[in-house]
DNA sequence: CATGAGCGC
């Protein structure tokens, strides 16, 4: 802007050149009380910059029916309304400036991560259903309730929790353990997402796309997911990739067919996947 | 070489 050469002429200038009669000055009254205004809007925007100019309008003289009042706004018969500024916030809703109690009661409980992640069982950092104590503790401050009650409070059959406790150790998802059960062929509600067999696929030209895994490991069984890691940025793969199946076994001969194979003119590199929260 | 993202009020 500052580099602009200062041009000549403004526009106000050429305001001039049009209001302003070629020849001599017109006997016309009114064309001489534009030719006035002209200049002293001239000289107004040459001397400041435009809101400046609206301030100075205030103190021009009045004319018209209003002829001979003092300069400025008169309530009586002006309506001076106020600048409204338009705020831009997210989801529609303007921001609130005070909380309700009811949240500050909330808030509270959560204070300790300051709007970050705080677990519900041991006051982690972490979501409460990746608690590491969260399959041997009996429940949320133990006023959960244990066995003989579900979440609705209503009596439950007491058969039914006792015998998963017996597999003792560590919880292995059911598409991760190797004997196939009677209801194998689970019917899939929603989807186990977290469960599902994955395999990491590093290795890949950093132009590979989901599709192109997709295809590649969908001969060996149905794949539930794909994911390439990408930079946040670029946008462009980072060489790795996640494959997830719906059935381990399928997943295996996938992993023990492509490892070692040549793609894209790289040799694929495929192993289980370590879940990402144990890492 | 390389280990995602979202859950949460």
């Amino acid at each position: 802007m500052a580099g602009i050469a200062t041009p000549k002429t403004s526009w106000a200038d050429d305001v001039d050149e049009l209001e302003q009669p070629k020849t001599q000055p017109k006997t016309e009254d009114f064309i001489d009380e534009n030719v006035k205004i002209t200049r002293k809007i001239k000289r107004v925007l040459e001397k400041s910059l435009v809101d400046h100019s609206v301030a100075e309008r205030a103190t021009w003289t009045k004319f018209g029916q209003e002829k001979g009042n003092k300069p400025g706004p008169d309530r009586a018969t002006t309506t001076v309304g106020e600048n409204v500024t338009l705020k831009l916030s997210a989801g529609n809703k303007s921001s609130e400036p005070e909380p309700s109690a009811e949240q500050t009661l909330k808030s509270n409980l959560v204070k300790a991560g300051a709007g970050k992640v705080t677990c519900r069982l041991c006051k982690g950092d972490h979501f409460t259903a990746k608690c590491p104590y969260k399959d041997s503790l009996p429940g949320l401050d133990g006023a959960e309730t244990p066995v003989g009650l579900d979440d609705t409070g209503t009596p439950a059959e007491p058969a039914a929790a006792a015998p998963s406790a017996s597999t003792g150790g560590k919880y292995v998802p059911p598409s991760m353990r190797g004997g196939r059960g009677p209801g194998e062929s689970m019917s899939r509600p929603g989807g186990s997402r977290d469960d599902l067999p994955t395999l990491r696929v590093t290795n890949i030209s950093e132009d590979t796309q989901e599709n192109d895994l997709r295809e590649l490991f969908g001969g060996f069984g149905r794949v539930a997911r794909v994911y390439v890691g990408r930079d946040r940025e670029t946008g462009a793969g980072k060489g790795f990739a996640f494959v997830s199946f719906e059935d381990k076994i399928m997943a295996q001969k996938a992993m023990e067919k492509m490892h070692g194979r040549g793609y894209d003119n790289l040799i694929l590199n495929v192993q289980w996947s370590q879940p990402r929260e144990q890492r």
